[in-house]
DNA sequence: CGAGTCACGTA
DNA sequence: CGTACGTGACTCGC
């Protein structure tokens, strides 16, 4: 089909792409889990190679178009870099399978393709360029490689993909001098000095295109550059002159062949043959969407002159399309309580009756089909987790069906297509405990949003009360816990909503923290925001292009608007997530009543005696600074003790004492543990001596000054109590951890930090803090969990657990067992869960590595089972790629792999405590449930205000001390049945310090 | 001003 | 050369 006439058309169009390179940009672009064909065939990268090519040429409207690909097999450039990544062979599989059917397709579009053994597609480009240039063609090139810059000149323009791969750049001369400040002729050099992280090629460490244009623009070239190395100051030139071969070799190849023999003229590039009946069927096989088909058919085909094609009849949606969830709303005008009433009667309402539907049906179902299959293997195999342990409980340990919620009719095990038929609630504003105050609402139900900004109409705000209430079965938020805050501020109540993405996604990748929704969306759909935080996947530019400056109140608004709607597009990626693992309940039964119960905690916060805090800031502040004194007159110097640094040129240059041991960076330490080798060892320098002591002291009650001062500044100046937040996704394990201020490590372990305790005391009302804790939880579900019989007899035996372990450990009765003995046992028990090592047992003790390995021994002797299990966790670990708490909390860990033997070892020793620790943080978070439950139901006002991993604070209400205390004990002692008893103990005081047991 | 390092408090 | 956290101070480089 090649057209003569075309060519007198000066200029015409030649436009190169880049196969490979978009393929692959549309590949990472793109979640390949929302574009794969029933039979597992990825297609994200077809998908974006078509829709971008089409879109094009559609645009672009060349007269001729060439597809440049690599070829399997390494090229000239390997033999030269040996790490050399830059082609198809670093690809993955995912990737590489869908190339040949790219190249299908293009046939049967009727478009060339190249390709050339021994090259790179960038070197046909880079060829296929000069061909256009000598035909006189204007010359367009596709690529999202940098290197094909150096092509471009007044008739070569790049086309290069943004963050968004969608969003093309024209890259012509003048482009590339405002972006790199060098002509494009000179961006091989800046590439070569720079390197190329996403091909694997190093450049000159610290220096990036700012230095790697300055110089070449100051020296004229890459050779003049390196022949003046000499001449550049400072640690980049350092870095360059230490790098100079490796930059020889990035510009040899970098560099594009522009010759290659082809074996094929300008004209050969023409649009061909259309098969469309070909076309069809591939379409068909790729289950491609409709929307994606007509496209082709409509841009390749008017390139032949044919007419649009008819509709048809293929009545296939646009499935998996991750777009379906990031279309634009409606943007719906609420003028009045009516509007808002029938518009939430059209959408929001009718949810719950099409989802009970779409449950019913789903039912059925499963019942005919388990009717059919004689119902052996159709139920679903494995259940909802927080049951499978209470299966064996058999006394009325059931922990899900005590925790607080409805009947056991109401309960799901998974979300299942529950998600089609919800809405989202994105509330903005400050979430703090004690400080929150509501902005902004956003409604989003059936594609069409509503925005509620404050301040907020009253009846309004009732009408958004009864929406709550009757449907927050239906609902999705981004943090429950943060929500609760958020609308508690203006006066709303919420409760349990059916999906929380925040959590889910924190259930899905607990080791990947967001600090925000945007990159929670980046981390798990692959978006990419632009500057101004749009989203580029969907076109999500809500007021027309987008590109127009909105006054910034407009900005925000939309940006909420996009926050719903990635909160929809979130919940769609997690739900099937977490419907796999089975880890819906985990969801349901746990992680949502505990964002309930910390609100309420962190919503009454803990009350202190700021008086007495004072009192002991001052006192240790006295001390700290007497302490300095006295190190600075032995030091004869102003050292600032709180200064690494200066602490190492004091001690070891000008004291001249011998250094212990050596920091990661290679520097000697000060931690405390050195210093108190040192000063042990310090018996002929009196100065020195007096230093180190000093020090110490400085170092101590310097630390506990400055816990107290910031206990002091975050006291809450309208009820003089101290809220801290609880982060519930922050702890890989599964664990809480606790925030601004920490109260999860307020000084216990001696006694002047200890005093610290004194200062949280009751509120009006309240007459004492019961303090109540686990006993040994980890252990004891170690000896679960590994069924070691005598591990377990251990437990059962009542009496001091590390007293009774040492006996059997060193084969003496137990009133015989030394105190030492016992500390040595107690600290191999717990350093088991860590992971330890025999060395670093023998540091802790002070005792020699091979006492500690005897230890080591004797202990595994005594206590097999453990042994198998821990070894038998890594094991599974590497097997399955992942940990697993009793209740089915995950945790991934892919360094378990790595080559590193520091890693792998860390990675190692983490796994094995992974479920350990997380196991306790899941038991603890039941028993808060429980015991919350419990207190509610008996109907009493004592509270729980603290958690610290496995102890709990409560403020107790006057006269309720025994009636609380009993329940709670309960509650925690029985969140869940394991093969030994779960004991806890328990204190009551006016006061935390006085309440410890 | 932000990132990285060091030190140190808790379970 | 045991796990999991958060905070503060210093230091370096932008």
């Amino acid at each position: 089909m090649a057209t003569v006439s075309d060519k007198k058309r000066s200029p015409g169009t030649l436009l190169v792409v880049d196969g490979h390179s978009l393929a692959f940009r549309a590949f990472f672009a793109l979640p390949v889990d929302n574009f794969t064909t029933s039979k597992g065939l990825p297609t994200n990268a077809i998908w974006g190679f078509t829709n971008m090519l089409a879109q094009v040429v559609e645009k672009e409207e060349p007269d001729r178009l060439a597809v440049a690909f690599d070829m399997a097999g390494g090229t000239f450039r390997n033999k030269m870099l040996p790490d050399y990544k830059g082609t198809r062979d670093a690809a993955p599989e995912e990737l590489l399978a869908q190339l040949p059917i790219i190249q299908e397709l293009l046939e049967a579009m009727g478009v060339t393709y190249i390709e050339k053994p021994g090259y790179e597609g960038d070197d046909i480009i880079g060829t296929l360029a000069s061909m256009g240039q000598e035909a006189g063609y204007k010359t367009l090139v596709l690529s999202g490689d940098r290197d094909a810059f150096q092509l471009i000149d007044d008739h070569v323009t790049v086309l290069y993909p943004g963050h968004h791969f969608k969003d093309l750049k024209h890259m012509d001369a003048q482009a590339i001098i405002d972006k790199y400040k060098v002509e494009p002729w000179q961006y091989p050099d800046l590439a070569a000095i720079r390197g190329e992280t996403s091909d694997n090629i190093p450049g000159v460490p610290g220096v990036g295109d700012g230095y790697a244009a300055r110089w070449i623009n100051q020296y004229g070239s890459l050779e003049s550059i390196l022949e003046h190395a000499d001449e550049i100051p400072g640690k980049k030139g350092e870095a360059l002159r230490a790098n100079i071969d490796q930059v020889r070799l990035n510009r040899k190849v970098n560099a594009l062949v522009r010759d290659l023999d082809l074996g094929c003229g300008i004209d050969d590039f023409s649009f061909h043959d259309f098969h469309k009946d070909k076309l069809a069927t591939l379409f068909k096989q790729l289950e491609l969407g409709t929307r994606t088909k007509q496209r082709i058919m409509r841009v390749f085909g008017k390139t032949l002159g044919l007419s649009s094609l008819p509709a048809g009849e293929d009545d296939e949606e646009e499935s998996g399309e991750n777009s379906v969830y990031l279309n634009d709303p409606d943007k719906v005008d609420i003028a009045d309580v009516k509007a808002m009433q029938s518009w939430a009667d059209q959408t929001i309402k009718p949810l719950k009756a099409a989802r009970d539907a779409a449950d019913q049906a789903a039912a059925q179902e499963e019942a005919s089909l388990s009717a059919e299959t004689d119902g052996a293997e159709a139920a679903p195999v494995q259940g909802d987790q927080v049951n499978k342990d209470a299966d064996k409980g058999k006394d009325g340990a059931d922990p899900a069906s005590s925790g607080h919620q409805q009947a056991p009719a109401d309960r799901r095990k998974y979300c299942g297509k529950a998600l089609d038929h919800s809405w989202v609630l994105q509330a903005e504003g400050s979430s703090k405990p004690g400080k929150a105050h509501l902005d902004r609402v956003v409604l989003l139900a059936n594609d069409q949003v509503v925005t509620l900004e404050a301040p907020f109409d009253q009846t309004i705000l009732e009408q958004l009360q009864s929406l709550l209430d009757q449907y927050h079965e239906t609902l999705v938020v981004h943090g429950y816990k943060e929500h609760l805050h958020l609308m508690a501020s203006a006066g709303l109540r919420m409760s349990q909503p059916f999906f929380d993405t925040k959590l889910a996604g924190y259930l899905v990748h607990p080791d990947f923290h967001a600090d925000n929704l945007e990159q929670a969306a980046k981390h798990f759909l692959q978006i990419a925001m632009k500057e101004e935080g749009a989203v580029t996947q969907g076109q999500l530019d809500l007021d027309s292009t987008g590109d127009e400056q909105l006054d910034p109140e407009t900005e925000i608004r939309i940006k909420s608007i996009r926050h719903a709607v990635i909160v929809r597009a979130l919940s769609h990626k997690l739900a099937p997530l977490l419907d796999q693992r089975f880890q819906f309940s985990l969801l349901h039964d746990m992680e949502l009543p505990v964002s309930r119960i910390l609100y309420t905690m962190e919503n009454h916060g803990a009350c202190v005696d700021l008086q007495r805090l004072t009192g002991l800031r001052d006192q240790f502040a006295a001390e700290a600074a007497q302490a300095q004194q006295i190190a600075w007159d032995s030091a004869g110097n102003l050292v600032n003790l709180q200064s690494p640094k200066q602490l190492q040129k004091v001690l070891f240059e000008d004291m001249q004492l011998r250094p212990t041991k050596k920091t990661k960076s290679g520097s000697y330490t000060t931690n405390s543990a050195a210093l108190q080798e040192l000063y042990l060892k310090t018996t002929d320098n009196e100065k020195a001596s007096n230093f180190l002591g000093a020090l110490l002291r400085h170092r101590e009650t310097n630390k506990l000054k400055q816990i107290v001062q910031s206990l002091i500044d975050t006291v809450n100046k309208d009820d003089g109590r101290i809220h801290t937040t609880y982060e519930q996704t922050v702890a890989a394990t599964g664990r809480l951890s606790s925030v601004d201020p920490n109260l999860q490590n307020i000084p216990n372990r001696n006694a002047a930090g200890r005093e610290i305790r004194s200062g949280f005391v009751t509120g009006d009302g309240y007459e004492a803090l019961l303090s109540c804790d686990y006993s040994q939880v980890e252990l004891r579900i170690m000896a679960d969990l590994s069924g070691d019989e005598a591990l377990i007899e251990a437990f059962k035996s009542g009496t001091d657990f590390h007293k009774y372990v040492a006996s059997l450990v060193y084969g003496v009765p137990i009133d015989e067992i030394s105190s030492d003995q016992r500390s040595h046992v107690k600290a191999m028990s717990y350093g088991l869960a860590y992971g330890l090592s025999t060395y670093g047992l023998a540091q802790q003790l002070k005792i020699s590595p091979a006492a500690a390995d005897v230890l080591k021994d004797q202990y595994f002797a005594t206590f097999g089972k453990v042994h198998t299990y821990l070894e038998s966790l890594v094991t599974k670990a590497r097997e399955d790629g992942y940990t697993e708490t009793i209740f089915g909390r995950r945790r991934y860990f892919p360094e378990l792999r790595s080559q590193n033997r520091n890693r792998r070892d860390a990675a190692e020793r983490a796994a094995l405590n992974a479920p350990i620790q997380g196991s306790a943080a899941d038991i603890m978070k039941l028993a808060m449930i429980r015991a919350d439950k419990a207190l509610r139901d008996a109907g009493v006002n004592s509270r729980i205000i603290l958690q610290i991993h496995d102890e709990l604070v409560l403020e107790v209400a006057a006269g309720e001390a025994e009636q609380a205390s009993k329940l709670v004990k309960d509650a925690m002692e029985h969140a869940v049945d394991l093969a030994v008893p779960l004991n806890v103990s328990i204190g009551i005081g006016k006061d935390w310090q006085s309440a410890a047991h």
